[in-house]
RNA sequence: CGCGGGAUGGAGCAGUCUGGAAGCUCGUCGGGCUCAUAACCCGAAGGUCGCAGGUUCAAAUCCUGCUCCCGCAACCA
């Protein structure tokens, strides 16, 4: 691409991934739509620094890794590496890739919180609240439930914690002029208002920017006893990471760079991209980044094949039946843009049949066989043209400033769309220049060859624009057509294609058509959980992972009961929650299960059932429970109540 | 009254801000064609735009109330 058509720098980010889990296909697709924004904007000359990476702090992941008995730094090295073999599986071409554990991060955060400490945005103070001493925990008085800890039940005692907090009311009304006079700041519109009206406009509270109660953080360097929590040390990134200096030696790559152009980030987190991450930067005295675009979520399907399969797809999953482009394809096309998208396996392999094998696949492979056939794989162009041409032309040379349009409005699917029409538009052309019949007459080949040479340039040109959003496709197709790379500045005239050149002899199907079926027997196959029995046959068992052995001195300390159900209503804070009376001998307890699924108050009423009846109290949605009803619960996570098989007395012991 | 989103032909969605002949893709059915991956091209059927009111010459679109779904949060002792 030549250098002095550069269009100057873009920054883009993507949000970091919370690495407490494996990414699912949801959290996938932020990283594949910013990547086709990405490279889109190489394509048209843009000088990009596309960034992205990990959330690696906080104590959800200091939880996380003591549960599963390894440090904090060995939990998220493993979770960030999977994160990453995810990205990089899906192609993404980020130039970098930042952990927030890295050292030139967490040095800035800790730079950055003192500065603003001695600037006097951030200051001491307390966090205040009623304690609960057994549950460490504070709560609002709100939160009480009689006026005691809501979730043991407890007196709690007014008390404070040390805590920073920033002064956000400061930067308030700058930032809501900001957002006033830059309308394309916050993307899509709608959620402009939702900030303005939720939290900038009734006045913002200061935020608290450090945690004494957890340790997995950055460290305060002037009070190590704090971390710096979440939002401070994440959002960040998006300036340490190139260079940022709070002490104002900042690199020639942040000089460069910052402003970001966008934050790619999905909708759940716009609060913190504009409302806390603009005054940080405000208070950093540094520019506001041009745009926040908060794109909406993929849900999985209504799960009707694949409950039982477990809810969650993965992108590896879905890239081993699918291929990596058809999913980049999936993910690109089918989300909306500010509404949520679906995806299940029968939808990908609708549209991966559908657009990929028989409009795309198809078109290509028809052009080659066709071009060896008649002109034995030689392409030439005779240059005697038809009235039918001129719309081919048209379709195909308006494409680039279609895509581009919609790509600059980040409409991606409908960019996608319009590549597609391109496709279409060259597949109808076949049908109306009939190649067969012109291939039957000598006479007629010259016209054939002008014809096998315009779809060959259409396809050249659709191809081209389809780099940046299936890269391996694109540079298939345009191999099989030994074509090159078309510049983007010349993708809006015709006739590229080098006259005389020899498309391959033997084209490779880009897409096998995929039989449904065939993709549910593969899913089978990935998932052996066993489906539930289709008919009345030999029942398949669960098998759980083991338990450790326990001694019966252990299980003495269980004191499991009969219980009778005397009474029962939903919870109205809860969508799951069923609170029993329960008659257990001459005591009655309040015992709150999650059941409600799967029974009604009205048939819980009479009902013997096995109780853990020593069971510490404890609130649940503010619910006071003092036991536990035991039920069994199948691959599906159905529920069913245990209950003596013949009628015992309420409080039975069972031993 | 926790926060937010949604309800448009069989499926997935656009259109709603800025009222003015209900649209796209897929599927179905009929036809055409045979270069190609049972593909491609053309045509058709199929919707009282969740329900009920209201504003208007005119409502999918604006207002009010309601129902049902979903995500998050909380929690599933």
């Amino acid at each position: 691409m030549c250098v002095e058509c550069k269009k100057g720098k873009y920054y883009m980010t993507t949000a970091i991934a919370y690495t407490s889990g494996k990414p699912h296909i949801g959290n996938t697709y932020e990283i594949v739509l910013a990547d086709s924004i990405a490279r889109f904007k190489r394509q048209e000359g843009y000088d990009v620094y596309f960034q992205t990476g990990t959330d690696e702090h906080g104590q959800k992941i200091q939880i996380k890794a003591e549960e599963a008995g390894v440090t904090p730094k060995e939990y998220v090295d493993n979770i960030a590496g999977k994160v990453k073999d995810i990205w990089d599986l899906m192609n993404s071409s980020y130039d970098s890739f930042v952990r927030t554990t890295d050292k030139d991060h967490e040095e800035q955060v800790a730079k950055i919180f003192k500065r603003l400490y001695e600037q006097g945005d951030i200051y001491k103070s307390a966090y205040e609240g009623l304690y609960c001493t057994p549950c460490e925990s504070f709560w609002t008085e709100s939160q009480l439930v009689d006026g005691k800890c809501p979730d043991c039940g407890r007196e709690v005692q007014p008390a404070k914690e040390e805590a920073y907090f920033f002064k956000m009311s400061k930067y308030a009304d700058r930032l809501i002029e900001h957002i006033n006079t830059h309308p394309d700041f916050i993307q899509p519109v709608s959620r402009k208002n939702e900030m303005m009206n939720n939290f900038l406009l009734p006045g913002l509270q200061d935020l608290c920017v450090s945690r004494t109660s957890f340790h997995w953080g950055i460290p305060v360097d002037f009070d190590p006893k704090h971390v710096i929590y979440v939002w401070l040390d994440a959002l960040s990134n998006y300036i340490t990471k190139i260079g940022y200096d709070a002490e104002g030696n900042s690199s020639e790559l942040f000089k460069k760079n910052w402003p970001a152009e966008l934050h790619l980030i999905g909708k759940d987190i716009i609060r913190f991209h504009t409302i806390y991450w603009p005054i940080f930067l405000m208070a950093l005295d540094l520019p506001l980044p041009k745009q926040i675009f908060g794109h909406p979520w993929l849900l999985q399907g209504d799960g009707k094949m694949s409950k039982s399969r477990g809810n969650v797809l993965y992108a590896d999953e879905l890239t081993e039946v699918f291929g990596v482009d058809a999913v980049r394809y999936f993910l690109l096309h089918e989300m909306p843009f500010d509404n949520d998208g679906v995806i299940s396996w029968e939808l990908v392999t609708e549209r991966r049949n559908s657009d990929l094998a028989n409009t795309l696949g198809n078109l290509v492979n028809r052009t080659i066989s066709m071009s060896n056939k008649y002109f034995d794989g030689k392409v030439v162009n005779t240059e005697i043209t038809e009235e039918v041409d001129e719309e081919l032309k048209k379709v195909v040379t308006s494409a680039v400033e279609k895509v581009t349009a919609k790509m600059n409005e980040l409409r991606v699917a409908d960019a996608l769309t319009e590549i597609f029409h391109l496709f279409k538009r060259c597949n109808k052309y076949i049908d109306e220049t009939t190649p067969w019949v012109l291939g039957k007459e000598e006479a007629s080949k010259p016209r054939l060859a002008t014809v096998l040479y315009h779809l060959v340039e259409s396809i050249s040109i659709g191809a081209t624009l389809l780099k940046s959003f299936m890269p391996e496709t694109s540079e298939k197709i345009l191999k099989q057509l030994n074509a090159s790379e078309i510049p983007y500045e010349e993708l809006r005239t015709f006739g590229h294609y080098s006259n005389g050149s020899k498309v391959t002899a033997q084209p490779e199907i880009l897409f096998e058509r995929m039989k449904l079926e065939d993709v549910l027997a593969k899913v089978e196959e990935m998932y052996p959980t066993v489906e539930e029995p289709t008919e009345v046959t030999q029942e398949v068992g669960i098998d759980l992972e083991p338990k450790a052995e326990i001694t019966y001195d252990d299980f003495t300390k269980l004191q499991f009961q009969v219980g009778e159900i005397i009474a029962c209503e939903a919870v109205a804070k809860s969508k799951k929650l069923l609170c029993s009376k329960v008659r257990i001998g001459s005591q009655v307890k309040q015992i709150v299960s999650g059941i409600r699924k799967y029974y009604s108050p009205e048939e819980m009423v009479g009902k013997k059932v096995m109780v853990l009846s020593n069971l510490k109290p404890a609130k649940l949605a503010g619910v006071l429970s003092e036991g536990m009803l035991l039920c069994a619960e199948d691959e599906n996570g159905a529920l069913s109540l245990i209950t003596p098989e013949k009628n015992m007395p309420s409080g039975a012991e069972i031993c």
